[in-house]
DNA sequence: GGGTACCTGAAA
DNA sequence: TTTCAGGTACCC
């Protein structure tokens, strides 16, 4: 589920419940995700949780006097969740469906659950490893004037560029989609065709559509405390997406969905039109 | 740049 | 049975 409202909100729930808190282990479950020297992490105090574009940080303070930092970073993918389970001795009973890790605390687990299997857990020395390359469009930085150069000139069509990591960093297919619907561009347009008013727009909706997202706890999400449910309630807010053929809230006309680079791609043709500047 | 692969489950 | 899924790495 998770792009950047999904994670903030992971990482805004997560944050008081295991910050302080001191390591036991580092289970990793499925061979996928690779050997980690999960060892390092033992006795670490968990100094943060942060998000660094999609990806879930945690800087974890050693008690040794060489190299005291390690970085945990968690990227969920498609379907990874990271679930809270508070209890005194959790570390056995690992049956939990689709459980991959568990990072087990002083007072409670958090277990990294992942049915498509395509998350990734990183621990490194070096938190220059873990740098985004993009902006983050919830930043001071990311302003109309650097969405304005960032676009400059790229002959990509305006959706599948929004996907863009090493650009903007954290939006995915559905706030891309979501993003261009308030802004009333077409997902076609090439990236570079954008004039001054028609980049404000883009630049407004990103912000907005995001703001409003992590707001509302994203949009669809499951719950730390009990394993039930979805807390997040963006979904009821989603303009295009998941809607083909349902009538636009604005203008009544029937949103269609089209396929960019393999996506799904949700507009409402009417209120998007495809003006100058579309890709042939 | 754009297709394809990775993996599994849900829904059509 | 087939299609689709909130992401990204890797191929030409």
């Amino acid at each position: 589920m998770p792009e950047l409202p999904e994670v903030e909100t992971v990482v805004r729930q997560l944050r008081p419940l295991v910050c302080g808190k001191t390591v036991r282990s580092l289970r990793i479950l499925d061979e996928l995700l690779g050997k980690l020297a999960v060892n390092r992490v033992r006795g670490a105090v968990v100094a943060g949780v942060e998000r660094w574009g999609k990806e879930v940080v945690m800087p974890l303070e050693r008690r040794t006097k060489t190299d005291p930092w390690l970085w945990l970073a968690i990227h969920l993918r498609m379907t990874g969740r990271l679930l809270w389970r508070a209890g005194a001795r959790p570390a056995v009973d690992l049956h939990r469906p689709w459980l991959r890790a568990r990072l087990v605390l002083d007072g409670g687990n958090v277990d990294f659950v992942d049915p498509r299997r395509f998350g990734v857990i990183r621990l490194v020395d070096d938190p220059v490893l873990l740098q985004p390359p993009g902006v983050d469009p919830t930043g001071e930085a990311f302003s109309t004037g650097l969405l304005r150069r960032l676009l400059g000139g790229s002959r990509q069509e305006l959706k599948p560029w929004l996907l863009r990591q090493d650009r903007i960093t954290g939006l995915g297919n559905i706030y891309a989609s979501e993003i261009l619907a308030r802004a009333r561009l077409h997902p076609c347009r090439l990236a570079g065709s954008l004039d001054q008013s028609e980049t404000r727009r883009l630049h407004r909706a990103v912000v907005t559509i995001l703001r409003r997202a992590i707001r509302h706890c994203g949009t669809t999400f499951s719950d730390f405390q009990d394993t039930s449910g979805e807390t997040g309630a963006f979904q009821r807010f989603l303009a295009v997406y998941g809607h083909e053929g349902d009538p636009c809230g604005r203008c009544s006309t029937t949103v269609e969905r089209i396929v960019q680079q393999g996506r799904s791609t949700y507009f409402c043709p009417a209120c998007q039109p495809a003006g100058s500047g579309r890709s042939a």
